[in-house]
DNA sequence: CTTCCTGCAAAGGGTTTGCACGCCT
DNA sequence: AGGCGTGCAAACCCTTTGCAGGAAG
């Protein structure tokens, strides 16, 4: 895929869709953002300002209708907001995310470990893994600093609900 | 920890705070369904068998006051509803949760090896992780037998919102 | 009597849906 | 014409919050 807006185009009309402008605008904001991961709200500002007409409602369609078309992947970090970023299936190995307690800030980091958890899964289950979801929460460097030395952990208790 | 009930009592006390009529039959619906997620609604519904005139918003109380307390774990499974589980921390290893995409079962799992990702984790980007999420989307051995043959994957697209 | 706790109802916030109109084939 | 797609506003749903009354130390 050298092109990811051709290519999105080609896989959805092979369902008899088109790729709108709506939607390419949808598309090209996440695809300038790819580093980080946007909310619905945060696609629909930004997409807001390249195409003005456009509702928060068709960016929820666009993004849903990309996440089923599997070139978006959905992570819900239980924040209470779901967040999004192009991530084309099989396009290379999973990531997965480092979740700030503090500052909210989301790292990606990759990792094949899970491989061996999944297989071992299947073998003992029965259950068939088609994927997988793997958060963890903790403390970024820089939040690390502030209060760093007494006992009291800075789990800030309301925002970015913790673990889920 | 031979006593649930008087553990989280005494846990309660050491804040102040008590162990009332309310909390303890929420806790005990907890721990009478200590193999399954219920959500808050059903943990409602079922606590509202034993003490009538018990509150939605009370159960949402005592389940985040659980939660923040350390022996309730919540899990959020993409599905827009929350679950909730008798789990005091430090009781053992973590577990993970398979869930069936079809049905929306979900299974338990003990897994040690994440403890070796969260370390590489922690030496390469210098995040400290505190908590974890591993969730793990399949179909269940019963689901994978109704149409076993076919190309087509049963993977239903509305519930159970696949993959968070 | 002061603090913790509850029920009720209302508010809140993210997401979805109904509907009428527009666009592309 | 016949779908597909969109914008707007209303509807939804889970969860949280404000408030006045109650219970416990």
């Amino acid at each position: 895929m050298s092109d990811p807006i051709e290519y999105v185009r080609e896989r959805l009309a092979q369902q008899d869709q088109r790729l709108t402008p709506q939607r390419e605008t949808v598309l090209r904001v996440l695809l300038d953002h790819a580093d980080t991961h946007l909310t619905a709200e945060e696609v629909y500002l930004e997409a807001r300002n390249r195409a003005p007409e456009l509702g928060l409602a068709t960016v929820y369609r666009t993004l849903d209708l990309f996440a089923r078309l599997g070139v978006v992947r959905r992570l819900d970090a239980g924040e209470g907001v779901a967040r999004y970023e192009f991530h084309p299936e099989g396009a290379g190995h999973y990531h997965h995310h480092l979740i700030c307690l503090e500052c909210g800030q989301i790292l990606e980091f990759e990792q094949d470990l899970l491989d061996r958890v999944e297989r071992a899964v299947e073998r003992e289950t029965g259950f068939r893994v088609v994927d997988h979801s793997l958060l963890l929460f903790g403390l970024c460097p820089n939040c690390q600093k502030p209060s760093d030395g007494d006992g009291d952990r800075p789990r800030s208790d309301r925002e970015a609900s913790g673990p889920a």
